[in-house]
DNA sequence: TATCCGTGGAT
DNA sequence: TATCCAAGGAT
């Protein structure tokens, strides 16, 4: 069965910036356990698709982990904004640092000193040791949790079925290109043996499928059901200096959008009260509607024009040092709502 | 074990 | 429009 799989993995493998091609793989040479790990990291729950230009862009800046390691963290937090879970960013300059001051500068090759380091936790440690190390581990992300189940025809509900998963993946799993094999299964999960509608004709482990051989492939696997999103609602508050300034604040680094840039505003739930970071004629510009994994949020964003004082929150950032992509998504949103309600007159500029 | 933590594409 | 869900980790 495995035999198959890698048969099939040498023909139809994904090419992606932190694999190697072909040429190298042939001269044996490993992925970069820098670009492997990056790669994992971003891939926690986030599609290949918006992967690529941001592993891109990271590998451009920082084109190892000690260039990443000294850069600045808000450097680092501008270019994830967008991807989401910003907690990987902050973990990832945590776990880059360590590396440096721990371990010479080089990735740990085992699986339990990797799974030690910040933001590492079991799927990415075994995905780090099998794909940049080639060594046995078994990975389990969610592909893998699919294939199998659909594989031995697991009826029971995840994520209760996660021991019973790894067990079987555990057992496929082959001392001989280990890694190869990882990414084999994850590849297989993600373009033939997919959420709906499975390629089932073209896989490469259609003779041994027992969902297959059921008919149970669309009702595998089983999952618990989900609970209802509840609607939360808020204020945002946008203001501009007359020199266009932006009053802007970084979030603290727990909680939501931690350490991202954002505007401040009042708690966001059932009736919020409206807190404005200082005294100035407020006036509602629109909504922001953002939706996050566990609620929705709708925003009055209110704009204002600012005096020079000093904010209660926040600070002023130049105008020509504010760059709306370094915001997260629901903060730029906002501001897409407020700026054409901002519009300043720039000194030098006749109108 | 359950909850919190983003985003955008597919259906 | 509503729902699902993608190479999960931390607490």
């Amino acid at each position: 069965m495995t035999a198959a799989l890698l048969a099939w993995y040498d023909r139809h493998a994904r090419l992606m910036p932190w694999r190697t091609g072909p040429a190298e793989k042939a001269a044996g040479i490993r992925p970069d356990p820098y670009r492997v790990w990056l790669s994992e990291v971003m891939l926690q729950q986030t599609t290949v698709a918006a992967v690529r230009k941001y592993h891109e862009r990271f590998t451009t800046l920082w084109p190892s982990v000690a260039d990443l390691a000294a850069a600045e963290d808000a450097d680092v937090m501008a270019e994830w904004a967008g991807l989401g879970y910003y907690a990987r960013a902050r973990n990832l300059l945590k776990c880059a640092r360590v590396v440096m001051a721990d371990h010479g500068g080089r990735f740990p090759d085992t699986h339990d000193a990797l799974i030690a380091l910040p933001g590492i936790g079991p799927y990415t440690a075994a995905a780090i040791a099998a794909i940049a190390f080639d060594r046995p581990e078994t990975v389990v992300d969610g592909n893998v949790e699919r294939v199998m189940s659909r594989l031995f025809d697991v009826s029971t509900p995840l994520p209760a079925a996660k021991p019973e998963l790894t067990d079987h993946a555990a057992r496929l799993t082959p001392r001989d290109r280990p890694g190869d094999h990882a990414q084999a299964v994850m590849d297989l999960g993600a373009t033939i043996c997919t959420p709906r509608n499975p390629a089932c004709g073209i896989c490469p482990l259609r003779a041994p499928c027992l969902a297959r051989q059921r008919g149970t492939q669309d009702d595998r696997p089983v999952k618990a059901p989900k609970k209802p999103k509840p609607q939360r609602t808020g204020y945002a508050y946008v203001g501009r200096r007359a020199d266009g300034a932006w009053l802007v604040e970084t979030r603290p680094d727990k909680g939501l959008l931690g350490g991202m840039l954002g505007f401040p505003g009042s708690e966001w739930g059932e009736t919020p009260e409206p807190t404005p970071p200082l005294r100035a004629e407020w006036r509602p510009a629109g909504e922001a509607r953002h939706v996050f994994t566990h609620f929705a949020l709708t925003l009055t964003v209110m704009v204002a024009e600012l005096p020079p004082a000093n904010p209660e929150r926040g600070h002023f950032l130049a105008a020509d040092r504010f760059d709306p992509t370094a915001l997260p998504t629901v903060m730029r949103k906002v501001h897409e709502v407020a700026a054409p309600h901002l519009d300043v007159e720039r000194p030098g500029a006749s109108g």
